[in-house]
DNA sequence: TAAATTAGCTAAATCGATTTAGTAATAAAT
DNA sequence: ATTTATTACTAAATCGATTTAGCTAATTTA
């Protein structure tokens, strides 16, 4: 049972292959095909069940309509509920998508990005690992539509969009001034990543705003691919002396080392708030049953797939020489629970 | 700056593209290319930094190295993990993956089905939603290899991978046993899925080999795409009442439901296990911090996805007629914590 | 009535590869 | 010296669509 193909239904109907792809797609007024034949044509389309054949039409019109994307981790519920709008948007352009999970590697990324080039997608949507400026560069030459999502390069001239993470960063802190805490720390990972680092900033100046000094110790920058024991050890530094605790408040900058984190400072026997207030970034479902549940900053992940894409298609759609870049920063929204105290 | 084609290789040359394709598909020896061209052939191809375009390939080889996967949702962790797993394996075969996410709506997966079949992807995984047989059956007819996961339909004829549902909701109906609750409840979702099927029924055997009559009223079946108001009702109803609760225990037979169950109980002031012990399928992130860590039914997701894809290439490679299908049941493994008592 | 226009359709090129069938030149065998 | 093999390569068909250029017959205009 082979696929039915635009030669069978012209060959069945006795016209040329021409006449029936006019018709297919809906140009037949336009190239003055007769009523009864193109109606014709539609029908037995149905009756054969025809399916076109993407690959083939990609081939000769140079869009397959798909585009790529890669984020760090699919797992990670952060970038599923991501691409779980993207693929929403995508579908809405009739688009779909692939999906790469580069494990913040950049070697990954270069390897999935030749390979997403090789199936000549549309265009990308990537959350760039450090040390991948070389590929986006490389991409930005090669003209093909990509928005950089979650964080950008500033030296790379590009469409992006990101939130803003001074801003959380500095509103997550203010809340645990407020609510009495003096000794906050901040448990973060390799702040070569912009994005991360803007959050470091926004902590330490909020600090300052409020005329606290900013105390490195109390910083911790977990290596690149950390895992339970790294936050182990972290959390130790900050909370294991049984005389006078060095923190009193934990600023997580991710929500996959937050969730390790209060897993460790459980396994401590210590309680959050009284002994340790708890802020994390991102909106993971464990915050919402935790022992108290967590306050975090959450993001606007839906406006931010949207956007994306939109910003995608319509590079895709309209070409534009000179490329004009979007920069978009979006807000974030501090959920307040009860890992702060009341 | 256009790409390079293996027509330009040719032309530089001044050899014909036949050449360049024997020799760039390693196939020179075979047809007894010249040493030197071939070398040249492959010193120009890096030079020019040709990628073959797999579009093209595509068309005329029939192979777009491309596996469609429709599961519910992405953005569920349990998919999420389980995507990765086939992004994973799929990326060994140089082979990559579209994710569709079906929402558990046959009508989108009928639609997703039709736009990869459009994309010749070369296979799917598909976790099937009710109400899919016919679309499952039309696949099976298509002689295009597919695999279900997850679940599977007793009345189709296919491959699939799943895991032992009853004996896993045996085992962790047995373990609240042990621990001497006797009012265990059951909540979980459209029971015509034959996984969600196969758990109560382990849940129902294990109370009727421990003497323990079911109690049909402690079995809540939630509507199809439940959210938290379902949750909240059905856990209303068992543990509402303030004089004598209906439920010492409660099986959640998805971690969805059993994120948002939880919730609830502890909305209701309640505490877990002392007021009310819990277990749950899927070792999701949110159990391992809340209030009393989760007891859970883990499932073997690398297993899963690895198989899969192995089953999808080994079709891919080896067409068989007629088919000879592969039904696979894997083992969970329940998982201990704090939420049934000590 | 001849020229111009329009309606309705098709042949063939094209996208970028793979693959079959073959050719020309040289070497080996008879 | 002729036939046969072998070596090194190429022309052209093919996959399934889109699209340009053009053709014929009917109709309109001059």
């Amino acid at each position: 049972m082979k696929k039915t193909s635009i030669n069978d239904i012209a060959r069945h109907l006795g016209v040329s292959k021409t006449l029936v792809s006019f018709v297919l797609n809906g140009r037949a007024k336009e190239f003055r095909i007769g009523d009864d034949i193109a109606a014709r044509v539609l029908e037995v389309a149905r009756e054969m069940n025809y399916q076109p054949n993407r690959i083939a039409q990609g081939l000769r019109t140079g869009k397959t309509k798909t585009i790529g994307l890669i984020i760090a981790d699919i797992a990670n519920p952060f970038f599923g509920k991501l691409g779980r709008e993207i693929e929403q948007e995508a579908a809405l352009h009739d688009y779909h998508v692939i999906f790469c999970s580069s494990d913040e590697n950049p070697e990954k990324s270069r390897a999935q990005i030749a390979m997403l080039q090789q199936s000549q997608v549309d265009g990308y949507i990537i959350s760039p690992p450090i040390n991948s400026e070389e590929q986006i560069r490389l991409l930005a030459k090669g003209r093909i539509p990509f928005v950089l999502i979650d964080r950008y390069f500033p030296e790379i001239e590009s469409d992006y969009i990101v939130v803003d993470n001074y801003d959380a960063a500095y509103k997550a802190t203010s809340h645990l001034l407020a609510q009495g805490r003096r000794r906050i720390a901040n448990i973060t990972m390799n702040l070569n990543l912009v994005n991360m680092n803007e959050r470091t900033e926004g902590y330490k100046q909020a600090l300052l705003g409020h005329s606290i000094a900013v105390d490195e110790n109390l910083i911790k920058v977990l290596p690149f691919s950390h895992d339970n024991k790294d936050v182990t050890k972290a959390i130790q530094e900050l909370l294991g002396s049984t005389d006078g605790r060095k923190a009193d408040a934990i600023l997580f900058s991710t929500s996959k080392i937050g969730v390790m984190g209060i897993e460790c400072i459980s396994a401590l026997g210590l309680k959050i708030p009284d002994d340790v207030a708890v802020v994390s970034f991102d909106n993971a479902d464990a915050y919402k049953i935790c022992v108290s549940p967590v306050t975090v900053v959450g993001q606007p992940l839906q406006e931010i797939g949207k956007t994306a894409v939109q910003i995608i298609m319509d590079k895709i759609e309209h070409p534009r020489n000179p490329a004009r870049f979007q920069h978009i920063k979006l807000n974030t929204e501090l959920i307040v629970r009860k890992s702060c105290g009341s």
